[in-house]
DNA sequence: CACTGTTTGTGACGATTGTCACAGGTTAAA
DNA sequence: TTTAACCTGTGACAATCGTCACAAACAGTG
């Protein structure tokens, strides 16, 4: 909780009566490792704040998962499209190791958004992060190699190949498993 | 201008006192092809609805530029991270035909809006399409063969392809210019 | 410790793609 | 019409990557 307020002040001004009018819409929980907080087909209602513990969002493409993203400690997990729209959900999100989430009810938020336009302005503070790591992440891929992106990873987010195993890492980064093992031993 | 009407009623209500607050934070600009719309280097303050013609989104890697997005008629074009932060863009913005542009200035809009509740509403919607045209794009990559994306713009963007010389498309599928040509020849 | 299941490393081979070089087309201005 | 600049198609060849197969390393369990 202390996370998610240090997070907040780091977004916007939020004063203690900001805190008392966001607080309804949250809910801490605890998902064990493969729990999903968001299931492919159904509709997103909620966004996730990771306290502890990390989550990966992965498309199932002829039965295999493709990873788009992971979300670590202080990163903010859901499906936007899903949210904006309230169309199915085209992918998962899945706990990788034991998790802890505060959830952010979207019908509830709005509610309260609609009183304090601090909560308002959180929300769209929230929502241009996303779209910055989006268009970041795009690029990525348009501008460089297989190879190339590993460096960038290693560079600007050592962290996540710490904590993602290869296999998970490999269709994130758009390769083959053995590629990137091979990547990684020519280094 | 009509067009603009319809665009932003197809995201939010807006009544003619809403219209009367936001007018001052635009402005009709006529770009001749190859002007700029944003530079890399320079920070983005602005967004552009594109009334007629189309733009696309640069990077220039080692000498080379490589797009990443096209803007058509009823787009939103801007650099969202650069807006939001204020750091300088890393990539352009730059018109492919003759085009008009409707500019939002954000230093304005960010004045009206904080009066007007509905021009706020608007600027998150805009947000979250631009977050979710993001998110798509950038499954594209990780979920297709180059074959495959190019199938996917015939089925989803037409137009795109119609309008966008081979050259120019290439780098936004992410292959050579050659490659993009045997592909278009093998089908 | 042994057993099992999962993850990672590696070799071989074929398919795809990038690069280089050049030819034919198209467009626009002189 | 001629010229020049640009865009597109194509062949040859090398580099990269994906796929398949299997071995080695590792983690968790009884």
């Amino acid at each position: 909780m202390e996370n998610l307020l240090r997070y907040i002040h780091s977004l916007t001004g939020f004063s203690p009566g900001n805190w008392r009018a966001l607080e309804p819409a949250l809910t801490t929980i605890v998902f064990s490792k493969d729990e999903y907080l968001l299931q492919a087909g159904k509709v997103c209602d909620a966004l996730f704040f990771v306290s502890s513990g990390y989550c990966r969002a992965f498309y199932n493409k002829d039965g295999q998962d493709i990873n788009t993203a992971f979300f670590f400690e202080n990163d903010i997990a859901t499906n936007i499209n899903s949210l904006a729209t309230g169309e199915k959900s085209d992918f998962s999100i899945q706990a990788s190791e034991p998790l802890t989430a505060i959830r952010f009810d979207i019908k509830k938020l709005r509610e309260v958004s609609l009183l304090d336009p601090a909560i308002e302005a959180l929300g769209r503070k929230c929502l241009q992060q996303i779209a910055a790591k989006q268009e970041k992440h795009a690029a990525m891929f348009k501008l460089m190699s297989p190879q190339e992106r590993y460096e960038f990873l290693e560079e600007h987010d050592p962290g996540l190949l710490q904590r993602v195993s290869l296999t998970q890492l490999s269709s994130y980064l758009g390769v083959a498993r053995e590629t990137l093992s091979r990547i990684r031993s020519r280094r």
